[in-house]
DNA sequence: CGCTAATTGAGAATTGATTCTCAATCGGAA
DNA sequence: TTCCGATTGAGAATCAATTCTCAATTAGCG
């Protein structure tokens, strides 16, 4: 998409350097940084329009609210801490999951999550 | 829980009967069968207390609004059918998750849900 | 039966996420 | 620069799920 302006470069900029699933409201925050009183509703039609030319996504899992993360093509799943609430890509699939299918059942995709502590949390 | 009037006791053998996960409006129009005039508040009520009693477990994925289902003890996850939004439970689990989590995190629990169309859609 | 507390149904209210409205401001072609 | 269409921020509005309010009804002890 064309970023035409200082908003919407913020965003994505802001989006890129957090490297993971974020909610609309951190992202506002941290992009508040470069942006001085960026709007809510200008961080929702960004996304909205980032989701669209699939440079990002949109991830919901139970427990918590969306997030959104750069699109960068890697088959990954989730990790959403129970603590704090963050999300975080893991990489890597166990895979197998055909054989869960009952008979004339097709799989299209699939989505793993994983609930638990982070690190930072842990320590 | 004490099933202390008739609507409770339909809520609950309805959502039994049905034998997949169910939205609270499904399980309104299904259990309206057996007590007249049921209201959205009484389901509401009934799968509120029954979670926090532990008999019935709340499921929610990305792309369908949340659905309830009995909980009968066996660990199993979730086909969601892209055609006609119904939710499945499937049998089995592939395992091996731990070994996706970073070092210093910690697995609680996890979640698998198969996208896809069901064997009713595909034929 | 008679009574009181619990439950119910209907609709209003709330909640959290997201979108809309609209006047003010910005971006960039001429 | 000048101008016009696009974008923005603030707050109102919407939307879907769920909870609350309250008067009417029901359960079941005495």
């Amino acid at each position: 998409m064309h970023l035409k302006t200082q908003q919407q470069s913020s965003i994505l900029r802001v989006l890129a350097h957090l490297g993971r699933p974020v909610t609309p409201q951190e992202l506002l925050e941290a992009a508040s940084a470069d942006s001085p009183g960026l709007g809510q509703a200008t961080v929702y039609r960004a996304l909205k329009r980032l989701v669209e030319t699939g440079e990002v996504r949109k991830i919901e899992v139970a427990g918590v609210s969306p997030h959104y993360e750069m699109e960068r093509g890697n088959h990954h799943h989730f990790f959403v801490c129970e603590s704090c609430q963050k999300m975080f890509e893991l990489d890597g699939c166990p895979g197998g999951f055909r054989k869960l299918l009952p008979p004339g059942f097709t799989m299209s995709s699939h989505e793993v999550i994983i609930y638990g502590t982070c690190q930072s949390c842990a320590a």
